[in-house]
DNA sequence: CATGTTAGTTAGCCAATCAAAGCAATATGG
DNA sequence: CCATATTGCTTTGATTGGCTAACTAACATG
């Protein structure tokens, strides 16, 4: 077998893992990994817009909406309208949310930064020549790439 | 950034762009990446069961027949009761299933053969490595990987 | 033969997503 | 200053993919 089918199975496992882990999460946790990647960007700023978080999500505002109702519901963020223009709505984390994002378990992402941690130095610096590789090879443009596997702990600073 | 920061980056940029890429292609054909997975796994023995497929996909078995009436519907498979056991039902290939299957736009696996195939060998001997290295710190178990991209090109062959 | 196992379908549910339409609020060009 | 965009968000109504639980049919086996 070819190398380029070695390496599309690797990315297929990568990608299949994810999503597993995806649906896991769903069913254990009170959120799934898409309400949780809100949170995580509610939280980057402390509050933000529905506009900014489709935007980022890359997703429908309408989507955006159904998602940040159910956060609402479970009080894990709250609207509000904007006071210097009311067609916003700020969307604001609430103590459950901190809450919730804190104590979130994150076993995928935890596994591979133990995993990538144990490294030695020059194999942690070819898997990351690698891996912007192979995303620059795959993407053209620019995309919201927050350091999270499709849930993960919450930078608030970072934006790259 | 660490490392391990510039590695989540660069993972979530490669799961958005299969993801983006999806979507895109759910709307431009007529089947969605996941009817085409299904589709591929048929095609890679002419005809399977209900329960091969949900095995390979990691999918209930309900699922599988959801998906694949919408095939029917679409005339890409048939189905048809297996002789030796008729519990199992055969799926097979329908002409248009083929045309389908080697009609399909492929942009994604296509963009990442091309620019895989224009390296330099210890560059994708490099690349090989750490993809794999990536999957085997992300998923446990063995899993369905055959090489391909969430859609991609059939090997008929290829059963690792 | 009775009972169990296996394959598949049906029914009913949920999450995520979208497009289209609607409703406010702000912006703007006469 | 008002009529007409434009913008931001929600509602409505769909579709897809996914699940579990219950059911039917066929095979297997003590």
């Amino acid at each position: 077998m070819d190398r380029v089918d070695v390496s599309l199975i690797a990315l297929r496992r990568i990608l299949r893992a994810t999503e597993l882990f995806s649906r896991e999460l769903a069913q254990s946790s009170g959120v799934t990994a898409v309400q949780f990647r809100v949170l995580q960007i509610v939280a980057e700023k402390e509050q933000t817009t529905a506009k900014e978080i489709s935007l980022r999500m890359r997703v429908s505002q309408a989507t955006v909406t159904s998602l940040v109702d159910k956060l609402v519901r479970q009080k894990l963020v709250s609207r509000e309208k904007s006071s210097t223009d009311r067609r916003q709505t700020n969307i604001a984390m609430t103590e459950e949310g901190w809450q919730t994002i804190s104590n979130a378990p994150d076993p995928l992402q935890q596994r591979f930064v133990r995993k990538f941690s144990a490294m030695e130095d020059w194999e942690q610096a070819m898997l990351v020549a690698s891996l912007e590789r192979v995303a620059t090879m795959l993407d053209a443009e620019d995309i919201d790439a927050s350091p999270v596997l499709d849930t993960g702990d919450i930078r608030r600073v970072t934006e790259i």
